[in-house]
DNA sequence: GTATAACTACTACAACATTAGTAGATGAGT
DNA sequence: ACTCATCTACTAATGTTGTAGTAGTTATAC
């Protein structure tokens, strides 16, 4: 199964990501760019229609459920990047997260922590 | 500057990286999906539109030079990434990357060189 | 029970993405 | 010089995204 979302069905799924669930309503407020109601009910709308998420009708509203994890669509927007961006080299792809010159050296420090755990660990 | 690709157009970007530099025909080549020439060739026209591309001309043909560096677009990319989808947390990505495709031992050791470097030379 | 505020369903529409056809130019081989 | 294959420019159809308005429903608050 593909998943891929647009811009602005990623900003919604990250607040329903966020929450767990929401209503529209909910969505809505915790949106970066102020949309109308009726705008986030329609992106809403349309991701249940890709059967990215579905509702529950609670009182005279809708509430959001995600159906899609976290997770998957990390993993799937992981390997379109490796794949077309970094030559299907992950390693290619970390040299360039380990060089951003926006990364802490707190989070540097973590990252090879869990390099040696993974090390250590072997084949998980 | 926001650098961002339709899905189609990183294909093209893609072969481009790859070569360096290469003509309608030569792109159209290496895709994946078999696209009629003139597909190929608008695709090419609106990424120069865009500025992400170039073109000399090669004789009848045109050559169409990448204007973005990969480097450019993965960062770009990696970032928007971890802002939406891993909430904003680099480690996060990480540990999926890590437990997903399975690294070999030696790629793995080879980052925690690379790491230890960026904590060594602080702000590079 | 009626008004009000919050909600959904339906509709709209501009911008962009994707694919490709047609017409006309041009270099290469004969 | 003539033809053929190749190439670009222009045009177009169809689908998707992003945003929002209008109409109509309904729980709640008096």
């Amino acid at each position: 199964m593909r998943i891929a979302f647009t811009d602005r069905e990623l900003d919604v799924m990250s607040v329903l990501w966020d929450r767990e669930t929401a209503t529209v309503a909910e969505v809505r407020e915790r949106l970066a760019d102020k949309l109308a109601y009726t705008t986030v009910l329609t992106v809403l709308r349309t991701l249940e229609q890709k059967g990215y998420v579905e509702h529950t009708g609670e009182g005279r509203a809708h509430r959001y459920h995600p159906l899609v994890k976290r997770d998957a669509a990390g993993r799937n927007a992981l390997r379109r990047l490796v794949d077309k961006v970094f030559q299907g080299s992950p390693e290619l792809l970390m040299t360039h997260l380990v060089s951003d010159k926006n990364l802490s050296d707190e989070e540097l420090r973590r990252l090879r922590k869990l390099l040696e755990a993974r090390i250590k660990g072997g084949a998980k």
